[in-house]
DNA sequence: GTCTATAAGGTGATAGAC
DNA sequence: GTCTATCACCTTATAGAC
């Protein structure tokens, strides 16, 4: 299936992604995938045999848009130190296109087949120059020593899990948009200067 | 219903719990919690109604052991410094006797009807101990001036989200229990002394 | 209170005309 | 490729015997 091309096929493919991401392979319905692409039910079984496939394709469309758009963050020619501000921004721009990717990707991970666990051991960011480049400064004495691994996953979650509970925290801080966006905003900041801040005074 | 007694009612709940916090709304069978309970189907209409407010039950429920559950913590009294590792000890605490709780309670919100992100509002954690105790620090200019709020959801993010992801993070950095027990030590006090750190020396 | 039987409606999937 | 009609199954919910 080739991209944007505005085939029937990828009608129902983006109306699938949309109505699988909002609710999930359990709660979606064949009949409101083919309302969401205008295009008659019969025609997702035509082009994607079942229900079961269709999801499995959306499913990895969503775990690429999810983890593998990273790697070429992880992966730039730049220091360590400036990268760490790349990733805050470019996942926090991740969830703001898509507010539901993540809990979607996360939530039908937990029991999804071993078929889908496999792919995301085939797509380590262990060996990205990230970590490479915190393994050497530690090595180097430069910065704290800490498992490069922590470092990453404090970066997404500290950016992530905000999106994630955003219906909470909207109920705690206010619904208005400004309130929330100056929020995000502060987020980023706060996340980038505690992580360097710590890895660098000790 | 009163707790810890083994009626068939609680039997039904307990069953109820764990299959909604397991599969969500849309994924359990009524069918399956009666198996779960080793009671039959109709005894769960005849306690329960109909699976709309059995689900609602269970949901208050595992709302209050998700939220309220901190309050105290956020309460003792203590030093806001003290707070801080206590309170990653308690979700921590809270993350590995109910692996599914955060997710089960975040992800069913996201399309509550409005009864459910009212009881939201109505338990905020703005005008607790730790947050006064932390807005002091700041006026005092004992602390960096950061928005309280922030450290609260940077604690939160911190912890919930490892949990959230594990099956991601397992496959990462392998599915041995003794690896993710250290990973989970070593993320409590990388947390707790980030986080510190961050608010003591600027 | 507990059980069996069954109704009532929803949902995925297919056959077959065009 | 696209549509209508329809099947077969699943799931919630209830009626009614005990």
């Amino acid at each position: 299936m080739v991209d944007n091309v505005n085939t029937t096929e990828n009608q129902i493919f983006e109306a699938a992604l949309k109505v699988f991401h909002k609710k999930g392979l359990a709660g979606a319905r064949m009949q409101e995938i083919a309302n969401e692409a205008g295009i008659n039910k019969s025609m997702l079984h035509y082009y994607f045999r079942n229900k079961e496939q269709l999801f499995a394709q959306v499913f990895m469309k969503s775990y690429k848009r999810f983890m593998e758009t990273i790697l070429p963050t992880l992966n730039e020619q730049n220091t360590w130190e400036e990268k760490i501000p790349g990733i805050i921004e470019h996942y926090a721009n991740v969830m703001q296109t898509n507010p539901h990717l993540a809990m979607f990707v996360i939530n039908e991970l937990r029991q999804s087949p071993q078929e889908f666990i496999n792919i995301v051991k085939t797509n380590s960011f262990l060996d990205s120059v990230l970590i490479t480049q915190l393994r050497e400064a530690i090595q180097k004495g430069q910065i704290r020593p800490v498992h490069p691994i922590q470092i990453w996953i404090t970066l997404i979650s500290g950016i992530i899990f905000p999106f994630i509970a955003q219906p909470m925290i909207k109920a705690t801080i206010g619904t208005d948009e400004s309130v929330w966006d100056n929020f995000i905003a502060d987020r980023k900041r706060l996340m980038a200067d505690m992580v360097i801040n710590y890895l660098k005074v000790f």
